[in-house]
DNA sequence: ACAAAAGTGTTCGTCGTACACCCATGG
DNA sequence: CCATGGGTGTACGACGAACACTTTTGT
């Protein structure tokens, strides 16, 4: 067996987290001290990503990088793009960054992203962070693009693949379901037509089970099988919102 | 400016060409004669590819592969995957072939299609040949698989992005474009209803201008116009089949 | 009793679908 | 004048969009 590293060739995974104040991705960060710890030379964000082996999948390589920094063992990963491009190190900081590691400028990254409820991952490592998806810090490298890519991406997807009952728990309300709609389209939905059309599909079913919250109505959960799902031969949109 | 090839590392094309009889897909002969050339060893056919290079990007590479077998200067490339298992070469052909080209077992390829109309490719290479999609001979290594993933990335695609004008000729008439769909998806498409949904659609333009058939009704013909597509802003299905 | 979020129905217009015949031309 | 593919219209049902008030609970 072959335990080189690749050179050149590295995975990226982009992590989205929903919460009820919108979509988040999480980042990792990245900070260069030559002189003095006040004074750092780099300091910004990027994605997470490592490089990939010759005796390792890409998808066990996304895998690890996932699991080594949220601990969840149940996960969506969608493999989005690959970037080959020769000048993908562009600024000084960047070149700096890559000498310092001892690394060649990486030629090419295999970009995956994932999706998973925010609240389901606890930070515990100060380097990471979340921040929201319409306000990001200054990134590192290309992942700025990456990133508007992998939203995209999600953006077509969710419509057509039941990635949504990825973003929520297994057990949701109608209308925690169409904040996860309206967030990851950057839309508004009519409450009154989306729950028509929602209770149309067979494949979310309803749970004799409410959620109390907070001195409120208790709202009525329900789960989308997976099962019923794949029966289902003629494919629709999810929700046709 | 580093010329090295990456090992492990190749760039795959699939050729879509589509002609009056359905999707076609442009395939390479690999021959391996060991012994007499009457008996090959290895027989069989592939998609193209070539290793990718440090010093040209992906899609360079892609693009002087495409443009190496067809001569074409106007395409239409599409990065749907990357594949990148470990054990990707499983037979004992492809482990035999390998070898005999002095090759490392690749362990990863990013993989691009392309589409035309099938009349704008003169094959002059007795190496490369059409296949319909719904009759692949036997292939190598899991060029099968990427064949057909490209197949449903292509069905997909077609819907949202305006790639089927891409597959006819620049002036068509709308029963080409109706045969377009119906090639690709595998569907059976009402001709009045097309023709109707169709002419709702600014950026399809009609032209003061007939194609003169063979001994038919002269047919009026149609151009895509990318600027007025650009414009639309609430992007809909290309056509709402 | 009130605050807060959950949940519910109707009307109207548009769009998708099903379906069968006439038209223009070249030979 | 005939064979061939090009081109056209209507009726019906389904679905999407717009829109405002009642219900249930905890405090």
């Amino acid at each position: 067996m072959d335990f080189r590293k690749l050179d050149n060739v590295s995975v990226n995974c982009v992590i989205f987290g929903l919460g009820p104040e919108g979509l988040y991705v999480l980042l990792q960060k990245r900070t260069l001290n030559m002189f003095r710890k006040e004074y750092p030379v780099i300091d910004d964000w990027v994605i997470t990503g490592e490089r990939a082996f010759t005796n390792k999948t890409l998808e066990e390589s996304a895998n690890s990088i996932f699991k080594s920094i949220t601990n969840l063992n149940e996960f969506n990963r969608v493999q989005f793009h690959t970037y080959g491009n020769t000048s993908r190190i562009k600024t000084d900081k960047d070149l700096l960054w890559t000498k310092s590691k001892g690394l060649k400028a990486q030629s090419m990254t295999i970009a995956y992203y994932f999706v998973q409820p925010k609240k389901n991952i606890q930070l515990t490592d100060d380097d990471f962070k979340w921040f929201p998806v319409k306000a990001l810090p200054e990134l590192g490298f290309d992942h700025k693009k990456i990133i508007d890519d992998a939203q995209e991406d999600l953006k077509q997807k969710i419509m057509v693949e039941p990635i949504i009952f990825d973003l929520i728990s297994h057990k949701f309300t109608l209308n925690e379901l169409q904040i996860a709609f309206e967030s990851v389209l950057n839309i508004e939905i009519d409450n009154r037509n989306f729950r028509k059309k929602v209770l149309k599909k067979i494949y979310i079913v309803p749970l004799n089970e409410t959620r109390k919250g907070n001195a409120k109505k208790p709202s009525k959960l329900y789960v989308f099988s997976r099962d019923v799902y794949n029966k289902v031969t003629e494919k629709d949109l999810i929700i046709n919102i």
